[in-house]
RNA sequence: GGAGGCUUCGCCUAGUCCGGUCUAUGGCGCCGCACUGCUAAUGCGGUUUGGGUUUUGGCCCAUCCCGGGUUCAAAUCCCGGAGCCUCCGCCA
């Protein structure tokens, strides 16, 4: 949730960014106003506790032939706190839903519109050229025996697949190259839960609009995560944070779980587009003041992985109408598909700022040891089908085979390429 | 799944039986001041968090795992729940 004392100082700011996100601006007037409710039911019912207080001290100080008149004052008063108390907590929850609706103020910096209105930044890499007729990635890895859609439905149905043999190494090998990269780059390695609590997963602002994409287990009152970011940004809620050495930087490995509701008939092809696949996610809690640049760093260290994977990608610009409601800014980086002509959405980064740690209550102590909310930054280091599926196309070759990047061959038994039918037991 | 125990202001802890200056005790740690040639030791003071209000000095309210209840009054009594621990059962 964003910052009240934001709202009630600069309520301009918060209407024009809910104006850029296409969002209604009204609520922003609709919780100001239960603002001002709360704090005037507040007042009321703490004038009256410190009323009823002095009136309890007095019952017991009274004389026996006062003693009715004082207790009859103090339950008069008993019943006035019950209901001004009733009135206040009313107050509290109109205040959270009025508050709740609102998503992160947009960042200063983001681009203007919607969908297609996101900015590239760089494009890095050039677009590879093949002088054959190139196949999809599910194509090229049904040849070499990595991916069993078909067995996959049959099994779980649709948006399912079995990675097997040169798929199952690959899975190992990205997950291994990025947590690698990530632990010498100074994060702490973390395998996170993939079922969590509903607070965890309101506080990371997924059960808002989009409530739809998750997986819930109503029987145990569980979700299933969308990405670890959810347990990652959850491990710490309710916990004063020591950030005085820099950031606090996690990379977590776990499953995760989409529902892809309104997504029919996109990506059917494949394992672009999945119910469930594995991620290594970075996760960042840092001072406020640190979050655009921790926010770059984080970039930097994706595009790094790809660089790695010899992967062409252009990084761009989310526009305002297209941010998550937790995100104030986000950069995803899209990779060469050769089968579509175009980028396509490997990696995502958002600045959540205190969006995310406020609902969490998460803080750390400022410059003069006062509590402070602290921001929080997620990037995907690795969503590892996806990139199975980029590896696939954009590194295949004229005869089936598929060219292996140096960075991934110590994970791979040092095979060089990929061929059907070839043995998998390490080279010398 | 069954039985029992535990949860207090950073950490440890007193208090809970028997409701009322609990406006929560003590120790450790931390901060400030004093003493000391320096260090150590010692002494004094401070040290939960959130909200409201404010003439910026404060003042008020809440907060003893969470939610209800009883009562004029709850850390304390009653009911429900969560988490952790131990034992039994089951299990990779």
């Amino acid at each position: 949730m964003i910052d009240l004392r934001l709202v009630r100082e600069n309520p301009d700011l918060v209407r024009a960014s809910q104006r850029a996100r296409g969002a209604d601006e009204s609520r922003v007037d609709a919780l100001l106003a239960a603002d001002a409710e709360r704090r005037a039911a507040v007042h009321r019912a703490d004038q009256l506790r410190a009323e009823q207080k002095s009136a309890s001290q007095a019952v017991k100080k009274a004389t026996p032939e006062e003693r009715p008149a004082v207790l009859e004052r103090a339950k008069a008063l008993s019943a006035e706190v019950k209901a001004a108390e009733d009135a206040t907590r009313a107050a509290d929850e109109a205040l959270r839903a009025a508050h709740l609706v609102i998503a992160n103020v947009v960042a200063p910096e983001v681009p203007p519109g919607g969908e297609d209105d996101a900015v590239t930044i760089r494009t890095v890499g050039d677009v590879p050229s093949y002088d054959f007729e190139v196949r999809d990635h599910l194509d090229i890895g049904t040849a070499l025996g990595a991916i069993d859609m078909e067995r996959g439905a049959k099994v779980s149905g649709a948006r399912f697949y079995f990675l097997t043999g040169p798929g199952a190494l690959l899975e190992f090998a990205l997950a291994q190259l990025a947590i690698t990269r990530a632990v010498a780059a100074g994060f702490t390695p973390v395998v996170a839960p993939a079922l969590v609590g509903p607070k965890a997963m309101e506080g990371t602002g997924f059960l808002g609009e989009h409530d739809e994409e998750v997986y819930r287990i109503e029987r145990d009152d569980l979700y299933l995560v969308g990405t670890s970011e959810v347990a990652l940004a959850g491990m710490h809620a309710d916990e004063v944070l020591d950030l005085s050495a820099g950031p606090k930087r996690y990379a977590g490995w776990s499953s995760c779980f989409r529902r892809e509701a309104g997504s029919y008939g996109k990506d059917t092809k494949g394992i672009i587009r999945v119910h469930w696949f594995d991620k290594v996610e970075m996760f960042s809690f840092c001072a406020p003041e640190d979050a655009e640049a921790e926010h770059l760093r984080l970039l930097q260290w994706e595009e790094e992985f790809l660089q790695a994977l010899e992967l062409p990608y252009r990084v761009v610009d989310i526009a305002a109408g297209d941010l998550g409601t937790s995100a104030a800014r986000k950069f995803d980086i899209e990779a060469w598909f050769p089968t579509q002509g175009t980028y396509r959405e490997l990696t995502s980064t958002s600045d959540c700022t205190t969006f995310q740690a406020r609902r969490l209550s998460i803080r750390s102590r400022d410059a003069d040891g006062r509590p402070q909310t602290v921001a929080t930054l997620n990037g995907t280091l690795c969503a590892i089908a996806r990139t199975i599926a980029c590896l696939l196309e954009v590194h295949q070759q004229a005869d089936g085979s598929v060219h292996v990047p140096v960075a991934l061959r110590p994970w791979l038994g040092g095979h060089a390429v990929l061929r059907p039918g070839m043995s998998l037991v390490p080279t010398a």
